[in-house]
DNA sequence: CTGAAAGCGCTTACAG
DNA sequence: CTGAAAGCGCTTACAG
């Protein structure tokens, strides 16, 4: 018997009352209302999530899923913890709350979105680590459930994404290293199959072809993103001949692996060997030679992610309109000494 | 008239026998929960949430609070990622979810808690990094909510905690250094007021006593748990006078700053300057010369939490007898190159 | 401006 | 073994 029936009894008020007074609706007095809220703060009354939810057929919870598989794991740093503030930023003002939904390794990820979807945990997800084919965009749309997706994806019609801008990054990362001498500029890219992949690559096909320089299939070198793939890149890299005289690594913690392969094979980065990163990463700041790299503020990413996702929530189209939405995301060239200088040839 | 509602229709029986079947009751014929299991199924049924939560008065759901400080978002790394597979483990043994929440920045960790508590939304929490005085401990213990703290505290009375060994790893490191030759062993740790800060000097502190060395305050240096600390820590390091012969670092990323501080003042770690870490950690395997440091499991560590946790909650205390539980998790030394030399005195 | 009542989707005593 | 009914805690038309 607690709960708001008990708040209106202690207030000797009916329970319709209190409810239109706790949820900030016109109709009530405004002596009635201070009353309620201030035994409402003194009972510490919160409304039950799920009596709320079961009336209103909405949580009020948005999630965001996480794909904890083990790569991930170690590679999303905090990727993710990241885009949190700014995505609560927005959510709060419509008194919103985020969850993080995290996909146990050994469950499928789409198995693990149906769950939760259609247990009504959430009323609106943001999903990631898009794969090039992902039946999770599919299985959302035609669940009609309001999702946005970080990273593009061949699945699905029209849906709301932002990716970042893979395609900027590929090219101005070629350009620059095509004006100061390069010819033989390696890529190491995701040896999975996410989309970003897939888009880094031709981003850097066409960055070649665009300056007359032949696309070699021998200067893609698969790798996981982390450390060690960047250590594994590193050990490919040497070994082709002739070897390529920059590299452009598509996840940034690759450069600290790579660079301690080169420099056990005598190699210095920023002087033998051009290096160019992705996004900047407090954890790459204190390479050496410092990491050109591209910089981006997760938390504007974040708040970007949760707009993009209410504009597609009937709820709150209003507030945000232009419905489906996908936005590339710009990222800014950071200027390192791991690729200052040019090829004399 | 979606639902349970429509599934029974479907099956024409009652809404009672579809649910007493689809949650595995015993008494219901077999022939009919084939019946229902399979056009749950087929029409891809899944209970709401909301009505069970609110009838059943849980939810089935445990979660696992995150501070999204800015220092928190450095720093995580991917611990907390890394403890959600070892808890999920657990608790889908119970058909319990886990999600994260994440507290906003900007709002206060305890207001956030109470208000997640308050809604129902979970049944019970993981809380961490804890304070030394830590008012979400009296306020779940207050409010019967049961909940397991990664850390402990000054807070509370008798409640299940699980820390990590910081006496052993600090004991451990002091006996290695001394063995070794040093006597001035400085330590790095936390400028907040997070307790295992306050434990592991104290462990510090007993062990130099131990081998008969005096505590000096000057050797405490006091230092963001990041690179950047690290880097600061080691600007302070050198200008201690005479200079420490050795340094124990609270958090292994502080390392990758450490040495490159060292670098630049033409101090070799693993030769003029020992060197140990915390914990192992993917990003600090490739500094050169290897960090000696300690190992863990957080698999294993959050199978132990939830375990521990499920231990606290009347409705699955019986799998886990014993009660209020407090760990001490154990770590294992890495013996690295960091601190492979002894001191000639 | 307020109260009484319906009903969101479920689970679970209670009869039979 | 099954059905009919109550009720979990809320919000919201509907009267007044």
């Amino acid at each position: 018997m607690r709960g708001i029936r008990q708040l209106a009894k202690h207030l000797d008020i009916s329970i319709g009352t209190v409810s239109r007074a706790l949820n900030g609706k016109p109709d009530v007095n405004e002596e009635t209302r201070k009353r309620v809220l201030a035994a409402a703060e003194e009972l510490g009354y919160v409304a039950n999530q799920s009596g709320r939810s079961l009336r209103q057929g909405t949580t009020n919870v948005i999630g965001l899923m996480i794909e904890s598989s083990k790569e991930t794991v170690e590679n999303a740093d905090n990727f993710f913890l990241g885009l949190t503030g700014g995505l609560q930023s927005v959510l709060s003002r419509h008194k919103l709350d985020l969850i993080m939904l995290p996909c146990p390794n050994d469950e499928d990820p789409q198995e693990y979105l149906k769950r939760m979807v259609t247990r009504r945990v959430v009323d609106a997800l943001i999903i990631s680590a898009t794969q090039r084919i992902d039946k999770r965009i599919d299985f959302l749309a035609k669940a009609k459930i309001p999702f946005v997706a970080l990273g593009r994806s061949s699945s699905g019609g029209n849906y709301s994404w932002i990716d970042l801008d893979f395609e900027g990054v590929a090219a101005s990362a070629v350009d620059r290293l095509v004006a100061k001498g390069h010819r033989r500029i390696a890529i190491a890219v995701p040896s999975t199959d996410v989309n970003l992949g897939y888009i880094f690559l031709d981003a850097y096909r066409s960055a070649l072809e665009r300056h007359g320089i032949a696309y070699d299939p021998a200067l893609v070198i698969r790798a996981k993103s982390s450390e060690q793939g960047g250590y594994q890149a590193g050990d490919e890299l040497i070994r082709l001949d002739p070897r390529p005289t920059a590299i452009i690594l598509i996840y940034e913690l690759m450069a600290i692996g790579l660079y301690r392969r080169m420099v056990e094979a005598g190699i210095v980065p920023g002087r033998d060997l051009a290096v160019i990163g992705f996004r900047e990463e407090p954890r790459a700041r204190f390479l050496q030679p410092t990491l050109t790299c591209f910089r981006m503020s997760l938390r504007d990413l974040g708040a970007e992610l949760a707009e993009t996702l209410l504009a597609t929530m009937p709820a709150y189209a209003d507030f945000y309109p232009g419905g489906a939405r996908n936005t590339i995301w710009p990222l800014e060239l950071v200027a390192g000494e791991s690729d200052a200088f040019s090829l004399d040839s």
